[in-house]
DNA sequence: GTATGATTTAAACGACTGTTTTAAAATTGA
DNA sequence: TCAATTTTAAAACAGTCGTTTAAATCATAC
């Protein structure tokens, strides 16, 4: 059956990205493992970068859909002014939460997040377009909740949570302290919203308020 | 002589491995970028890895030996209180100023550290073994800096740091919005100072500190 | 049952990979 | 100066890569 095809070559092809990355992992390495012809892949999807493509709408599009959801929610309650605390936690939760519903794919999806945040360019720029009507919505949002920090210094901010939130991603699975215990994911998404809801509500940098004034 | 053409070498893949990365670069666009003979590399540096290895220690050592003396000469003039921001500060700047030195050459240094992190080979625990004095000397210095925060989440902040960071410098080149001016890589430092110190003053997320009791 | 289209298969394609080989050239030291 | 050593050079090595081809198989509708 097709769609049975499919289905494999796309389980096979998110764990061993996650395990190994986007370019060391060969079609041949994703079609053995999925017990399937290694033609599958093109005959089904065109190319091993269509691949990737098909493997991003199947995960990040329902997780980016959930935090613009969760984001809906927040300022249609919210009378006008939305917690940061509540916009950085909805919008790390729905990647943290596909551990809570499926243990396996959400530690494949995590580490493939980190992961691709390493490969070149043209493959980052894939992930950069999924993602960025999401950074856009919720650029804004932090914006309304906090208007006095200038709208750059903002946009980076978000830069400064999705790099810890990829690089927690990428090590939550080979933890770097050996001395520790593995990491609870909540436990983790508990300590990165604290963590970057106080970042978010530090005060502008003094540096970039006095370039940002002098050159306006 | 046989100095420039290693230094020749050594020029070329960091640029190539910057606009690129690793795996993508081969051994016949460093050489030809560098115009040199394609067995150069095998011969001075023996594999592909070991230049990567050679090019890793040519920057990130000195990085993290300056960390290394900024602590130092905070824990020497501080009688015993190191303000959180000086602990942030030192061990954000000295990548930092590679960055405003060279910005490429400092896209290159974040990068490299980012995809060692997870290649599983021979490299990355050389990395590791390289990395881990720094990072461990930083987590006693944050501890006792804020003793209340549990040295398990004390861990994973200055994880959060290092990805907040590394993902920055990625960004700093490629700007992830482009309706806004080429970020100064200081003004870059100043905001994620700002941010990073903020996050490592916030309380100790409720959910860890439940379960970290729990557990001992 | 057969024709039609979708899917699978095995094989080969050309291009590229890191590395090694062999010999020539350049450099060094006595 | 001349032998010893180091460094370059061109070529070939043994693989792997993503992709394509063409035949074989399957499913389904008539």
């Amino acid at each position: 059956m097709a769609k049975a095809t499919k289905e494999l070559i796309l389980d096979a092809a998110e764990g061993l990205f996650a395990d190994s990355g986007f370019q060391a992992t060969s079609l041949r390495d994703i079609t053995s493992a999925a017990g399937v012809n290694l033609a599958s892949v093109n005959y089904h999807f065109g190319s091993k970068d269509a691949l990737l493509t098909a493997l991003f709408e199947r995960h990040f599009a329902p997780v980016n859909k959930r935090r613009i959801e969760l984001l809906d929610a927040l300022e249609a309650t919210s009378a006008d002014a939305v917690k940061l605390e509540d916009l950085v936690r909805a919008f790390l939760s729905p990647p943290f939460e596909l551990f809570a519903r499926d243990i396996k794919k959400g530690a494949t999806l995590l580490r493939l997040v980190g992961r691709l945040h390493n490969e070149p360019d043209e493959v980052r720029a894939a992930l950069l377009v999924a993602v960025q009507p999401t950074i856009l919505r919720f650029t804004e949002a932090f914006q309304k909740a906090s208007p006095r920090i200038g709208p750059e210094e903002m946009i980076w901010r978000i830069q400064f949570l999705i790099g810890a939130m990829a690089h927690t991603m990428q090590l939550s699975q080979s933890f770097p302290i050996e001395a520790t215990r593995r990491p609870d994911p909540l436990e983790l998404l508990e300590a990165l919203v604290s963590f970057g809801t106080a970042g978010f509500e530090a005060e502008q940098s003094q540096l970039r308020a006095a370039t940002a004034a002098a050159q306006v």
